[in-house]
DNA sequence: TTGCTCCTCACGTCACGTGAGGTGGC
DNA sequence: TTGCTCCTCACGTCACGTGAGGTGGC
């Protein structure tokens, strides 16, 4: 062993800026005062050296990269996070609100549910304009339907209020086909499991994939537009 | 004229729970005491009733629009969207930031610019990883980024890490230019004028587009996924 | 020794939500 | 008169940020 000058606790473990500067990439704007903050509310708690310092090993770092990611895309509250980390950790099945996909509300943070109807009056739609929805297949099906379909009719009728109608944009369909080969491909691995937990773990990925698709998609509509318009 | 039942006051004018519900669809959260918040904070200042009920015209709907879009789509703490529409208010051309396009960073908000090196730390990346993105298209060319760029940084290193290479998502450049065609065609009208100010309504109007094009494309993706994947 | 990172603790703040207690409108 | 909508005011809360005053690490 030739240099040994680490000390035994630091040994792959991570300070509070490190974590930080390791997570920033996810989300750009985690201050560290947060990172104390969620100690503060017993949702990750790290080691200390002994002069009191914050030492994340591995297991921290995935517990707050988790946290934050429920935050922004299930929107939910801290408290019912530590929860849900609380009883997995306990070994409970704890289930949560979309958790495994766009699935049925949940009784826990219950997202409201609306009929055909009043998710077409709260969206300013026409029940025509929901029919073609779900025809060019942009929305399921169904009896009732969440606050995420609001947001998909609402986003169809500002569009179709602009000139833009369902069957213009079959092109989003092949698009979103192809996109879901692309990330199919990396997902061998996983899907060649054909247990349970196995498709789960697939489901997951994709979707994980999927919102890095969803950035990036984005940002080069916006660049399109920035350079066919200037 | 035969019923005028109706007091001059409400002509036209909306109830709070109205503009509620007329708003549910952009804003599918959006509740009463966020109105009436808004209203406390001076942003919005509807007409009352004799009998102290608030009663919004069509300004005072469209001034709730602005400020909620602001907030969703740009970030801005209420007291900016205030003085910002204050300003406009009394004739002054206040300059808001990414209020025409991603452009420069602002001395008011001022969000972090990084340089490439900084950039592709702060993203989990490489250089390499940056020169594919830039040269595939999905980022400028530039000395200095944003936390915009970081985000898409991170997501092109998630998706490499998966396997999938920015040059395999040509396909996604692609797309944006369909999009961007369908987007187009509706742009006609505003882009007949050859003014410095249509352009601005062409590029102001194309990003609101493509928001709602964002919206929809992503529901179709994780729609995809699901199905296929079931 | 000089920077730089990290620490705690108290306080502030931003953006609301809740609930009591009451009145208006058809 | 009965529902339903609306009103104010006080208080609570959630998720942090800020800043003072101080110590640790190479």
């Amino acid at each position: 062993m030739a240099a040994a000058s680490k000390t035994q606790l630091s040994r792959g473990l991570l300070s509070i800026g490190q974590v930080q500067a390791k997570l920033l990439g996810e989300f750009p704007d985690l201050a560290q005062s947060k990172l104390r903050f969620l100690e503060d509310e017993g949702l990750v708690t790290p080691k200390r050296t002994e002069a009191g310092y914050r030492k994340y090993d591995a297991a921290d770092v995935e517990r707050v990269r988790l946290i934050l990611t429920m935050q922004r895309d299930m929107y939910l509250p801290l408290k019912v996070i530590g929860e849900h980390l609380d009883a997995i950790e306990r070994g409970e099945a704890s289930p949560l609100p979309q958790s495994v996909g766009l699935v049925e509300g949940s009784e826990v943070v219950s997202r409201t549910r609306r009929t055909r109807d009043e998710l077409v009056k709260a969206a300013g739609a026409t029940i025509n304009l929901l029919q073609d929805a779900v025809s060019a297949g942009f929305l399921p099906a169904s009896e009732t339907y969440g606050d995420d379909a609001v947001a998909v009719l609402s986003a169809l009728a500002e569009l179709q209020r602009a000139g833009i109608e369902p069957r213009h944009m079959r092109t989003l369909k092949a698009a979103a086909e192809r996109e879901f080969a692309l990330i199919e491909r990396s997902l061998v691995a996983v899907l060649a499991k054909p247990t349970a937990s196995g498709k789960a773990r697939a489901n997951e990925r994709a979707r994980e994939l999927a919102d890095h698709v969803d950035v990036v998609r984005a940002a080069m509509l916006r660049s399109v537009i920035a350079s066919e318009l200037s």
